[in-house]
DNA sequence: TAGATTGTTAATCGATTAACAATC
DNA sequence: TAGATTGTTAATCGATTAACAATC
């Protein structure tokens, strides 16, 4: 793990794309996969793989292919998922109710620490496990239970409010979900999902793939 | 909008973005944009910006910049939004319940016109304004109501079913929340949002960036 | 061993950025 | 007009693909 150049953000969101199919293989308990095995479950190309995995080491047996479990550990660690890391979601509506029961947080090893919500109606109800709290509580809760992630699922109007309080309460990176361009500290990392983003760009196909059947042709431009 | 080239991935990625910020400013009665504030609320160079919606025609006025409402509209024809185009949600988990519920599809000029669900229980209910059908009824609605777009938002093991019944049904565009590779026609477009993909990229970047702070330091790689 | 497949260097391709003439 | 800003061509940068020597 001791890259010492800037990895792409191409490269970086790849991984999680072989993290989850290595764990797809280990399932299947196939035991050995060639580049070429996993570029055709991912439609990656072989030597892209091969050259993304070589960033972070020699991971490979020549003549022989990756052993599936060890490079999926592999990968993990670099992903930092063994690191089971503290998360807390802002805002108890439809989206936030989703991902606070989205397996995908735990199964990816995180750990789902706190659940905050401003409406009273909402606050003290069950989600899952866990208890929805007050938001007044954000900065106490954060540092006592070393919550390292905060999910926004606020609405716009309320998203950047909840990004100032998560930095403040020393936040180590943000996953947003809310439609606008947060205002963020250089130095913590974060993410944002803007689902309008992906069907609107369904929608572009949509409307040039009838016409103009050329655009998705070749080499099929959707992941 | 009389496009002869393909327009690549990233452009098209821009594009709903471009859109967001032109509504936005039309909401701040802004009448007039020029690259240069669209970059800055963007994060995104203006040069880029010129180029991407030279692509499509020539929007702009030299020495002036670009009329909000004017740009706004023709980015939203280029994307297809001006076509309404009928959606069905396909499984009412937590996830499919919080995509029903979502403003952004019917803001978007989407209509959401069926939600399916296998599950008895389901079956009936009622969410917003619509009511669960029963998936056996997935080909014949779908051809009744003119539907174009299905939303896949099914437990991975049952995605692909449901993406090949989309396909016999005559659908035009898959938007995919299965954290599985689907095998779909190339003529179909479709788009899958894995959000695994953003909370392991994110816990890279936390995992990295303390210790490798020049990751992320300048140009901050993430949107 | 022979065959297969990695890791890595070199070649290509595409996308971003810079520069600037055109023009409002 | 002078200043500003587009549209577009050229230069740069980065990422992908191809090729192949190393080696299991």
């Amino acid at each position: 793990m001791q890259e010492n150049l800037s990895i792409s953000k191409a490269t970086v969101d790849r991984l999680p794309r072989y993290y989850r199919c290595l764990r797809q293989l280990a399932d299947e308990d196939v035991e050995i996969a060639s580049s070429e095995e996993l570029g055709r479950r991912l439609a990656i190309n072989p030597e892209q793989i091969r050259k993304d995995l070589a960033l972070f080491g020699q991971f490979g047996k020549k003549g022989v292919g990756y052993y599936v479990a060890e490079l999926k550990e592999s990968i993990g660690s670099i992903l930092g998922l063994d690191q089971h890391w503290n998360v807390a979601i802002i805002g108890m509506g439809h989206l936030g109710a989703a991902l606070a029961n989205y397996q995908g947080i735990t199964r990816l090893g995180f750990r789902l620490a706190a659940i905050f919500d401003v409406n009273p109606v909402v606050i003290g109800t069950r989600v899952g496990e866990r208890r929805v709290e007050d938001i007044a509580y954000l900065a106490e809760i954060i540092a006592e239970r070393d919550i390292r992630i905060g999910v926004i699922a606020v609405p716009a109007a309320a998203a950047q409010d909840v990004a100032d309080r998560l930095v403040a309460a020393g936040i180590r990176g943000i996953w947003n979900f809310a439609p606008v361009n947060l205002r963020v500290p250089s130095h913590i990392p974060f993410v944002s999902e803007d689902l309008s983003v992906g069907l609107s760009s369904l929608s572009y196909y949509l409307a040039h793939v009838s016409t103009d059947s050329h655009v998705l042709s070749d080499k099929n431009p959707l992941i």
